[in-house]
DNA sequence: CTGTTAGCGCGTTCAA
DNA sequence: TTGAACGCGCTAACAG
């Protein structure tokens, strides 16, 4: 700051009542200089003096200002705020992959605006009315099936679109391969030696959801290839249901010797219910789940890891590369699972008891 | 729309390219009304004619018109929009939070924003930076312990702030009790028969939560009612923290009859440990959580029973009055929690292969 | 390198 | 009941 000579009495410029809200010519003025000068300075553009822009920062810091993302979005047309669309809040999957795409925004300075569309309705509301132009400057579907119509719609605002846990050709997008995952955790069942693997998916009044498919697909072709017959039984979703399918898979001529669920929320009914009837997991049957969620480690459950998180921060990644680039971003990013063996898969017990087998494994 | 007699070959008002991001103005000339009547129409002010307000309606919907939030709040200062502060997104009770502020929000129009503040200075650096004015209306802290110089620059800024998850005297927010439901956990074990209660609570390197803090307080208070001695075994968050715990517990002199643990999450880690150890739950030993989480209905656990998605609910409630407000509210929202008996905690075996014992409870 | 000017899209005075 | 003018706080062109 420049030393003045003052009369005493006169207030000076440090006692100068601090505005409760500041604004940019507050600075300016703290500073001595103009509001372009300000405007610059705090935005890091270049052509500012290093002098000149030290002092306008020591003023802002003085002030308690921060530039009002409002106004300056109002002419930029850049938001600093991106949505993020999930189905569901509640379920483990979701916050980790929030926590994630925070994750990676915090680190550019970006916002995060959540919205639950849990039905087609609220996310045809959400697509209607909020991504004018001015409130986000890019989405993030989580998990979610937008439709062509809602897609269309961002399309034609120019609202760049991030597809999260899920492959959509011609779209930015992050994904695992369901299908692939599921094939592995298959085969690892029967290389076990297990012969009888019963699947146990789920499906709510909209119907399967796309990774449901692609995992039923999946394990449908490992049984095909190993040339097992595959046994299917579809429930509702979450451990209601997985505790529904075990029991009718109990209620089976020839029980399977190992059950691959759909998702751990699935596997965890399975377990109950077997815990309930005395059946020893792994002794009489193997239970494998889908997730890697913090249950599982807990209950020894054999799983598929996903990268959740990481999934949340390359979403994150893609969705500010958009921004930045001005125009849509279509990479695909593709991420890997990993079988995770734990106490809930064995040999079946007809090997064990007859001659030694080995416990193979593969990817 | 009126019927006007048209040269053929000549364009209509029905044929005039569609603006790409339509402005209000176009909504106007489509109307043909002034600008100021397209915002009163649109805001539902008072002071339109019915047709009018229609006709505008019917412009805006074909033209697929919003208004743009950034360009209102500019003149408004109201943004619609609200802060959310969470330490974590990843567990349970996050996940819930964030569903009962959504929905509320969803109800009044309100966007959601959340932040993940993990430690102090990722909650320094929002409290710093962010809500100046024009950012956001209000802010909603979940489980978390805002000090004392992030309310008052809250207060200096004019934002107003509600505390979800805990009682803060003199300020807006929804709680329950943690002192008494933990003391009625307690004395549920205790009426059982039981007499060596251990409680497992947990710090990490910040050291006790409040929520924590409340919790023991109310255990202690239980078991100094019964002239029982506490036994209080203190480590890490979470169910690693759980199984540390139990496993200290169980060589000791004199293990407990039965463990109160501070969360679900603990608990889990303490049913491990004993499922490992081959102790029967409850025949050797009861356990009790807290919280409900959808984790301990799968495993049978006892546990004391938050309505978790009603704080989130309530708390968006009064953020979204203190908006309309425009000035600071200070409801005290307390909720109740609710004791939900399972199959993890029963009568001691001393109780049960003594003189038969009954089981009495109270809240 | 810095200051001046003209809007960004809308709500809100006023006057009609 | 409606319309015209002004300004919300800031950035982007220019000119200096």
């Amino acid at each position: 700051m420049v030393a003045l000579p003052l009369m005493s009495g006169m207030p000076t410029i440090v006692d100068m009542p601090l505005p409760e809200h500041p604004r940019m010519s507050d600075v300016a003025a703290r500073a001595g200089v103009s509001l372009s000068t300000v405007s610059r300075a705090l935005r890091g553009a270049s052509g500012v003096a290093p002098a000149v822009r030290a002092e306008v920062e020591r003023a802002a810091a003085e002030l308690g200002y921060v530039v009002s993302r409002g106004a300056s979005s109002l002419v930029t047309g850049v938001t600093g705020r991106i949505a993020v669309l999930v189905p569901f809040l509640q379920p483990w999957f979701f916050g980790v992959a929030l926590a994630g795409v925070s994750t990676r925004l915090r680190a550019s300075g970006q916002d995060m605006l959540v919205y639950q569309v849990g039905d087609v309705d609220e996310l045809d509301a959400y697509v209607r009315s909020l991504p004018l132009r001015s409130n986000v400057d890019a989405v993030i579907a989580v998990a979610l099936d937008l439709g062509d119509t809602a897609v269309a719609r961002l399309d034609e605002i120019g609202l760049p679109v991030v597809f999260c846990g899920r492959r959509v050709p011609g779209r930015a997008c992050v994904f695992t391969d369901d299908t692939a995952a599921a094939a592995g955790a298959t085969r690892h069942l029967l290389n076990l030696g297990h012969r009888r693997v019963a699947y146990v998916c789920s499906r709510d009044q909209t119907g399967f959801s796309w990774s449901s498919r692609d995992r039923l697909r999946g394990y449908e072709a490992a049984m095909a290839e190993a040339g097992a017959e595959a046994v299917v039984v579809t429930e509702p979703p979450g451990h209601q249901g997985g505790a529904l399918a075990m029991a009718r898979l109990l209620s089976m001529a020839e029980p399977p010797t190992a059950v691959f669920a759909e998702s751990d929320d699935v596997a965890m009914g399975v377990l109950q219910v077997a815990r309930r009837s005395g059946i020893d997991v792994p002794g009489d049957v193997s239970v494998m789940g889908f997730d890697d969620n913090d249950v599982a480690a807990l209950l020894d459950l054999t799983t598929v890891a996903q990268p959740v998180t990481e999934m949340g921060e390359r979403a994150a990644e893609l969705a500010v590369r958009a921004v930045r680039a001005a125009g849509p971003v279509r990479d695909h990013v593709h991420l890997d699972t990993r079988l995770v063996v734990r106490q809930s898969t064995a040999v079946p017990r007809s090997r064990r008891e007859g001659p030694a087998g080995g416990t193979e494994q593969r990817g």
